[in-house]
Order: structure tokens, then C-alpha cells, then sequence
DNA sequence: TGCTGGATTTGGAACGATCCAAAAGCTACG
DNA sequence: CGTAGCTTTTGGATCGTTCCAAATCCAGCA
């Protein structure tokens, strides 16, 4: 296994010294035409490649953006995450994406390695759990870090935080399932006593109050074979209920199939609303209503925040919320009863 | 922005030279307890971070595998690069996942990238389209390169192939929807001409061949939203058909939808089978019939496979099919007409 | 006390690029 | 023909580690 070649190998083949095949490399326009021409093709011959490691030892920054996501499997995260990818190729950036699995351990020993590969900003999805080794990491790289869709440090200043709005969300999903004529709206999953669960349900529960109407509120993972069991429990347990706001698209698929599962449609007589119109959203049958979270604009907008503190040092506000839009759907469309 | 502190700044701090806190950072068994706390105790004092880009530039080897995918939004893909980071991760290795998005151009440059950066082995399910860029550069830089699921470059000596046997898979399927009643059975989706359509088409045509059965075929992109529009067009164009083997579990999944829309039941008089067996396959109502490919378990033995090349030498076979299996669920259970 | 040999520690040369000041090559002009 | 004033090229120092051979330490022993 023959060694890579460096440019002192090139300059040797070209005839020159390896500063010119250095300039050649930045593309400089002080190096006369014939040199650059040659080097070009002393490096083609020998089948050179830039080392990016090397160069960057003298000159700091990597142009690498980490990445690490607390579950990389969720559709919602994905398209998060290829968003920003691509958003940050697109200027120059290569993006290192990683998953946490929702494992505070993982996360910051993932958080570690990429701080040792150098990697000049990070955006974090932190995982549920003790983060504090985690932001300690963080705090100590002296980088900037972009903290998005959920809070896992409360140090806003140093992590700026940004998200969605999902109070505002929930509000319309409950207001809308009452114009649609339901009186008994339960809320379904999300972990008990997380925020983001808390933030989906304020809206929820506000409107009820105002309404002066009864709280179900069924808790339990965020995933579609949570939403199956669900509904199997409300039928059995809450027959009276007769909508849902859901934590997430999963959820609502799930309690959908879990309906049809028991010969029960959705949709007329019973509403459903989920939250974050994943694409399925739109493609299952019947189509889902649901909290649209623009998460391609939102993972475009935090790229440029995060390049914009990259490069001109401007750190991003402490905590923003970006809008959400109720789309709707035939899962919550009511017969008029 | 002060420049982050060095292991001479630990060096000095320590009291010691910098060579023993290299020394330290190796976790060396000849350097005394007390030396060794001492060291300790500066690094955390001055918030020291290991500057692996620099050490990697002695001792070639990074620890680092490049991953780069076709399409990550893909719940297939995902689960492949997320079960093959956390296994490469148990070993020590970090994984940079990218997601070409099926462009060749933007592959090409994915690779170079990570050839800088300095990766030590790369798996990849090439996109489609002309990657001779993208292999070219691979087969230049000399290392260990999978690829997977896909055969984007035919030399499988320089670049090992595995997959899944998806002939024997479609065989399967197409003998379990006749064993059900169905007589005519079509082809649903995959783009036509592409090595893994053919594939999966093979042993579809080879038992219809076999038992004197009618072909009908309808090609598309692999998604949810062309199942939805191929229920359509089957039930205009093709009323007599009476069971499909699709492409993928997405494909199928929107068949089900647009049975479901149209009014019309999958599962009794219409079989339905999917490939691929995503999470959400057993999920869905009906739940779907699905040739399983254990994504998870290919996964761990794609990273085994790299890490035998990369730690001993010792080359994959060029070519290698891992089984599939049939999961027999309601969408393909005929009502023994 | 002087020596010996294992346990520790250390200085300096890599690694592969960039950057800078200085050298070398040109032109054109008196 | 010498040289000022460009353009182009070059050697050497540098970035933060690792590795190696050599130096230093130190306890035990004669």
C-alpha cells in the first residue's frame, strides 16, 4: 500500500518547488500559465490529492459543520438534516452527520469527536436525558453552537435556541377540531413532563379551558405503534372522545390505522390532527391534518443563522420560534353533525 | 477569540514537557501516577481539546469512515446508515454521512470531500446517473471502498458489491399471491432499465413465465405518491389485475392508499406485496406483505466486512447477496376464491 | 559512595500543507 | 550594458501532534 502523495512529490515531477504547486492549489493568478499547466499535470499523472488535515493545521478553520441528531430515523429529523446539508454544501461546508439515538452517553462522545476532528460550528438536537456532559463539551470548544427543536442546555446565550411554535400550533389544531364539531378532545403521546410535550399540549389545553371543556390526555412514545395502542385504549377506556390532537404524524398514522384496525374510519365522527405534516402525511389514506412545521425552510434559515455567526461573528438571537401553519385535511373534517 | 490551547500549553502548565503529555494522551502505562494527574489536571484547567487533525497527520489513519447515500429521506437508507454508524462507532470509528440526493455531479463532490478529509474507508450506495467522476476519484485514492445496494461501477474487484437477493425475493412474493388466488399480477414501480428493477422484476417474470401468466408492468419513481397514482391507473387501465408486487414498501403503501381513496379494500380479491419490510409496513392498516430485507443485520455485517479490509487486509468477495424473506401480513391474504 | 539497570522523561525530527520575505527572472529604459 | 521595477518562484519557518533515540532519575547493591 503506497503512501498518498504530497505536493513535494508533484513539485519534484513539475520541476518546481513545492510552494508554486502550493499557489497552483489556492488558485492563485501569480503563477505563470505554463507552471500552472504543468503541475496540473504532474499532479493528474501521480494521482494527487489535496489533504485538507494538513492544510488546515496552520490555518484553523476546517469549513466542517457537525450535525448531531438525537433520531436520525424520524422523517422529521432527516429531512432536517439533508436540508442542511445541503443548504451548507451549497456554500462551501461539508456537514458531519451524526445520530445520537437518543443516548446522552453516545451524544457527547459523539460531541467530543467532532470537536477533535475540528469541526468549526455545530447544530444539536440534543437526546433526552443528563446533556450536561454533553454542553460542557460545548461550552468549553468556545464554538459557535446552534441548538434547534429542542432545549437540552437553558443557556440561551451561549446556545442559541430556535424552534417552532407550537403553542400556536396546538391552538389551532384544538380550535379547529371544535369548528369541526368535536367536544371531546384528547391529547395523544408525548413523554409526560418534556418540554416539547408541554409546549404541543399548553395550546391544547388552552383552548379547552377557555372552553370549558374535558382533558384526556394519553401519554406514551411518539411513534406509530404507540398510536396503534392508543387508539385500542381510547375506544376502550374513553368512548367518548371524539378527536385528537396528536404529538406527531407518527402517532396520528398510528391511531388512524388503529381505527380502520377496528372497522372505525376517521374523519367523520372523529377528528384527528397531527403534528408536523411529514410527507406521508399527505399520501396516507385518509389524509392527515396536521401542524405544518416548514422544516426545510427552518433548516435553511438555521444554516444561514450559523453561517452567518461563522463568518462575521454574528451570534443569532437567544431563542426564536419560527411560524407554524395548520393544513387541512380530511382526517378532522366533521360531517356537520 | 483566543486560539485554543495546544498540548505545550498543557506542557508547560504541567510542568512537564510535551512529549509526556503525548504520552498521557495515549494513554501510556510508563509514565508515573502522579505526572500523569498532573497533566490531567492542567488539561482540564485550560479546557485543552485534542487536536486529532494534527496527530492524524504523523500516522495517516483518522478513524474515520465516509458513508454517502442516494437518498437519506429514504426510511430504507436511514436505517442502513444509522445501524452502520453505530456499529462502526462501537469499533471507534466515527462515520460522515452524506446524502448525494441522487445527483451524480453533487456525489462526485461528496466523495473528493471526504478523500481530503481524510477518511480511511468509504461505503457507498451510489446515486444514479454517469458516477464515473465518483469512481474514478475512488479507485484513485486507493482505499477500501463498498459499495452497497446498489452497483454504481462494475469493477466489483476494485470496489465489492453486496445487496440483497431480490430475485429469490420477487420469486417469493409472486408464488405467495398465486398460492392466493391471483392470476394477474403486475409489476408496480422502479424505474425501468435500472439494474435493481430488473431485478426485483426477474423472478416476478420468471414465475408468471413459468405458470403462462399475463405481464403487466408500471414503472415510476419509487414513492408513495406514484403508488397513490398507479391504484388509479390500474383500476382504469387494467381492471383485471388482481394483485401487484411493487417495487418497495413506499410504492405499496401508496397502492394501499389509493385502493383505500377509490373505496376499494386491499387484502381480499387484490394482493398486495411490498419490498423491503420498513418499520412501518407492520404498522399500517392493512399491514402490508413485504419481502424482508434486514436492513439492520446487513448493516452490521456491511461495517464487519470493512473493518476485516480495513484492520487486516483482508478483501471482501467482489460479490455477495445477503437472503430476503417473506413476511406474509393481511394486504396479501386472498379469501380463498 | 559509585555503579547498574529499569523506569521515566525529554528534545528534535517528522507529517503535509500555508505563508512570508527574499531571491531570481524578465522588460524596458536611459 | 546596467539597473529599476515588475512578475514569478523559492526556501524556511510554522501549525499541533507522534515517534524515537537519548538523557535523566532513582532504588538497590557491592
Amino acid at each position: 500500500m503506497k503512501r498518498r502523495p504530497t505536493i513535494m512529490d508533484v513539485a519534484a515531477r513539475a520541476g518546481v518547488s513545492k510552494s508554486t504547486v502550493s499557489l497552483v492549489l489556492q488558485g492563485s493568478p501569480q503563477v505563470k500559465p505554463d507552471t500552472r499547466a504543468a503541475v496540473r499535470l504532474a499532479m493528474a499523472d501521480l494521482g494527487y490529492v489535496y489533504n485538507r488535515a494538513a492544510a488546515n493545521l496552520r490555518s484553523a478553520s476546517v469549513g466542517l459543520v457537525g450535525l448531531v441528531i438525537n433520531d436520525l430515523r424520524n422523517p422529521f429529523f432527516t429531512e432536517f438534516a439533508t436540508t442542511l446539508q445541503m443548504t451548507l454544501a451549497a456554500q462551501g461546508y461539508a456537514t458531519v452527520i451524526a445520530n445520537s439515538d437518543e443516548d446522552p452517553v453516545l451524544q457527547a462522545k459523539l460531541v467530543g469527536s467532532m470537536i477533535e476532528h475540528g469541526v468549526s460550528a455545530l447544530v444539536i438536537s440534543p437526546a433526552y436525558g443528563d446533556g450536561s456532559d454533553t454542553f460542557d463539551l460545548l461550552a468549553r470548544s468556545g464554538l459557535p453552537i446552534c441548538q434547534v427543536l429542542r432545549k437540552g442546555d437553558a443557556r440561551t446565550d451561549l446556545f442559541p435556541f430556535s424552534s417552532f411554535d407550537y403553542g400556536a400550533g396546538s391552538i389551532a389544531a384544538t380550535r379547529h377540531l371544535i369548528e369541526q364539531g368535536a367536544r371531546n378532545i384528547a391529547f395523544v403521546g408525548g413523554l409526560p413532563g418534556r418540554a416539547i410535550t408541554e409546549e404541543r399540549k399548553s395550546g391544547w389545553r388552552a383552548v379547552l379551558g377557555a372552553a370549558a371543556l374535558p382533558e384526556v390526555a394519553l401519554h406514551g412514545k411518539s411513534t406509530r405503534a404507540f398510536g396503534l395502542s392508543a387508539a385500542d385504549r381510547l375506544m376502550a377506556e374513553h368512548p367518548q372522545v371524539d378527536g385528537a390532537v396528536c404529538f406527531n404524524d407518527l402517532v396520528a398514522l398510528g391511531l388512524v390505522a388503529g381505527f380502520a384496525r377496528a372497522g372505525r374510519g376517521v374523519g367523520k365522527g372523529f377528528g384527528v390532527v397531527g403534528f408536523d405534516d411529514i410527507e406521508e402525511a399527505s399520501q396516507s389514506w385518509p389524509p392527515l391534518t396536521s401542524v405544518a412545521c416548514d422544516i426545510a425552510g427552518f433548516a435553511r434559515d438555521t444554516a444561514h443563522r450559523l453561517l452567518r455567526w461563522m463568518v462575521d461573528g454574528q451570534r443569532p438571537e437567544p431563542e426564536g420560534r419560527s411560524p407554524v401553519r395548520l393544513v387541512i385535511r380530511a382526517s378532522s373534517l366533521g360531517d356537520g353533525r
